[in-house]
DNA sequence: AGCACGCCGACT
DNA sequence: GTCGGCGTGCTC
């Protein structure tokens, strides 16, 4: 460690002069460009491939990475007297692994979108400003200041017997593979995560490991630090300072870091020496990228163990209906691809709460309009009050009201750019798009009939808030959600106050439901959660059985007061399946009845899907466009067995100013309908002049929701 | 996507 | 007389 071994050791850096010889080299080309694969360069001598360079596209000097396949392939590939030279070669630092350069070819393919686009989305932003003596620079001091973490060796819990059944078969496995660790919250899956990545760390490999969300990160990493000490954990996700990230990234690249945690983008972290792919919560919507290439990090974390021979670990206590067909066995209607394993006990014994169903039906509307919580659930709060507990209430919908309207005309607060209402924020008196941002001032009076009563419709986290403290005198009411937590800093502290059992009641969104240890909530309340149980999102079900187990796992992570822990759900529908399900603490049966619901109505796992969308001023131009492509591959769709519906809009048509369409692909084979997008893809570009109109568009290759 | 070139309105 | 609006076109 400590200086860079040379390349080529024949032919040292400094014999740049050479025959100028065809490089390829994976740059940034959107798919807009119209170019698909690496452009040809010339170079002064042979280059690894991974190989950091700086090559002229157009009038501008940017990153690129060279790659391993032969460039242009297509008809337009250049003469080689028309080949531009290579600017600088980063010679100071390793070639990225072939395996990184593996897995971006397979998800730019799979994804449809060119290699150069996702390589450089992929690599940290920073390096895409250093010249090759920069980046040197910042290596030297980065290895210069390399110290050896320290600290003392902890005192391991012992394992459970599930957990020590869990590590004895993942330890004898015959050949790398995926895994799902299916457990319930609080059942101890990090502990799993934290001995396997021993295992391969005391081996001398890496272990990469994902959850979902940014706030999840320090806990997790603080967590690791403490478990390793003398081994170097780092993080990658976007909350980091540019210069951190790439910090980071060199570390791992390097393998000077042990352990690489991050969010979804720390999938395609380059590990000269991975071991072990872990990811948590994988069922997590936020595995999927929803904007430029949109992959699913779980999916290529599965995808990446294959091609690096390297176990995946998915942890989950609500797995994704795909991971959980995958892993059922074959006799059972499964695909018996991975292996299951599951951890049933709450470690320290605890029981799960209980479930309470409050039918709303029942509340008289008098009632409803004065509080929002039914009366027995208001005094199952004032009880845990009363005791010193705390509890967690949870809407997931950020404002005051989510619209304003006009007593005497029939005025709402709508977006005047989006097909979306303004949402009414009390604290600073605004009405917000939360689709496009646009923001004004709650105006005085109606601003169609001048009618100054103006009145909020329904309820978010705000009024909820300012609810529960009118219901709860007395009680310490606090407000965990986007808009509390927009400075940094602020969702730690307002953390520290909860652990420091200084807030009695926390209200707030999705964002308290996930992974928090908080140790003295002993009740959950879900406030109106039903709006996902019709929605035309064909996910809807199983993210609200998710959040709910989720957020049912807040409560009583103390073994001691486990037994009173409750979960409270305000519903409509109290005889729903999904309730049901819920109250028995039965993800597996309520995963089977999904699964067949989704296999009789064509959905996944049972078909593969992905949207073509169309961006553009008007809707019936975005329409159009679509249907005249899809016209255009109607033999090739035939051929394939891939059906393709109807151009629709999106459930929000309209933001800022932009009409949105979509168009659905369906196919019962993954393979079938990759080739048909591939070849759908020329079509698309062929047919790129006659878009006129159409802003952009893009395809979603297994999107969440349609 | 950038970043140019290219042809028509209000400013020093 | 220029500065600058964003329409269209190219990048190995």
């Amino acid at each position: 460690m400590g200086k860079s071994t040379p390349p080529l050791p024949v032919a040292p850096p400094a014999a740049d002069d050479g025959p100028l010889q065809r490089v390829a080299v994976a740059v940034a080309t959107p798919q807009h460009s119209g170019l698909q694969g690496a452009l040809d360069y010339l170079g002064k001598r042979p280059l690894a491939p991974g190989t950091l360079v700086r090559a002229p596209l157009g009038r501008r000097e940017v990153l690129g990475v060279v790659w391993p396949q032969p460039a242009a392939s297509d008809a337009a590939a250049p003469e080689p007297g028309a080949l531009r030279e290579l600017i600088d070669v980063f010679d100071a630092l390793p070639p990225l692994p072939a395996a990184w350069c593996e897995l971006v070819a397979f998800a730019a393919g799979y994804y449809q979108r060119s290699v150069g686009e996702l390589a450089l989305a992929v690599l940290p932003p920073e390096l895409r400003k250093l010249s090759g003596v920069q980046l040197a620079r910042r290596l030297a001091r980065l290895r210069a200041r390399l110290v050896t973490p320290g600290g003392e060796p902890p005192a391991l819990p012992e394992p459970s017997a599930e957990q020590a059944a869990a590590l004895q078969a993942l330890a004898t496995q015959a050949e790398p593979g995926v895994t799902l660790l299916h457990g319930s919250t609080g059942s101890g899956k990090t502990e799993v995560y934290l001995r396997e990545a021993e295992r391969v760390v005391a081996a001398g490999r890496q272990a990469l490991v994902l959850v979902p969300e940014i706030n999840l990160t320090p806990q997790l990493e603080a967590r690791f630090i403490e478990r390793f000490p003398g081994r170097r954990v780092v993080s990658l996700h976007s909350g980091l300072t540019p210069a951190r990230r790439l910090q980071h990234w060199l570390l791992a690249l390097l393998g000077e870091a042990d352990l690489v945690l991050g969010t979804r983008m720390a999938v395609f972290a380059p590990l000269p020496r991975c071991g072990l792919i872990v990811v948590d919560e994988e069922h997590d919507p936020s595995y999927k990228q929803q904007e430029g290439a949109r992959y699913s990090a779980r999916d290529l974390a599965v995808v990446r163990g294959r091609l690096e021979g390297v176990p995946v670990l998915l942890g989950s206590a609500t797995p994704s209906l795909e991971t959980w067909h995958n892993a059922q066995p074959a006799a059972d209607g499964g695909a018996g691809r991975y292996r299951r394993l599951s951890l049933h006990a709450r470690i320290g014994g605890g029981a799960l709460p209980a479930v309470r169903l409050v039918d709303m039906s029942r509340i008289p509307r008098e009632q409803q309009r004065v509080t929002p919580l039914a009366a027995p659930l208001l005094a199952a709060l004032q009880q845990r009050l009363a005791r010193g507990e705390q509890s967690l209430v949870f809407l997931n919908r950020r404002g005051y009201a989510p619209v304003l309207h006009c007593t005497e005309c029939s005025w709402k607060s709508d977006c005047p750019h989006c097909s979306a209402w303004r949402v009414f924020h009390k604290v600073d008196r605004t009405l917000r798009c939360h689709h496009c941002g646009f923001s004004e001032r709650v105006p005085r009076a109606c601003p169609s009939c001048g009618n100054p009563d103006i009145q909020p419709l329904g309820r978010g986290t705000e009024r909820l808030e300012e609810q529960l403290a009118s219901a709860l005198p007395g009680a310490r009411v606090a407000r965990i959600d986007a808009d509390t937590t927009r400075r940094s800093g602020a969702l730690e502290a307002e953390l520290a106050r909860m652990h420091a059992g200084e807030v009695d009641v926390l209200v707030g969104t999705q964002m308290i439901a996930k992974g928090h240890d908080f140790r003295r909530v002993t009740l959950v309340a879900a406030i109106n959660p039903d709006a996902a149980l019709f929605s035309s999102d064909f996910r809807g079900p199983e993210r609200l059985f998710a959040l709910l187990m989720q957020a049912a796992g807040r409560a009583g992570r103390d073994a001691q007061q486990a037994a009173g822990a409750e979960m409270w759900v305000q519903t409509w529908h109290p005889q729903h399946a999904l309730y049901a399900a819920l109250r028995a603490h039965d993800y597996v049966s309520f995963a089977q009845t999904q699964i067949d619901e989704r296999r009789s109505a064509g959905l996944p796992p049972h078909a593969h899907l992905a949207l073509l969308r169309a961006d553009a001023r008007s809707q019936p131009v975005a329409q159009a466009w679509l249907q005249a492509v899809a016209d255009a591959a109607q033999a090739l769709a035939a051929q394939e067995q891939v059906t393709i519906y109807p151009p629709v809009p999106l459930s929000v048509q309209r933001v800022a100013d932009v009409e949105r369409a979509q168009m659905l692909l369906e196919s019962a084979s993954r393979p079938a309908l990759q080739r048909f997008l591939a070849a759908w893809h020329a079509v698309l570009q062929e047919r790129r002049p006659e878009s006129k109109g159409v802003l952009r568009w893009a395809v979603d290759v297994d999107p969440l929701a349609i």
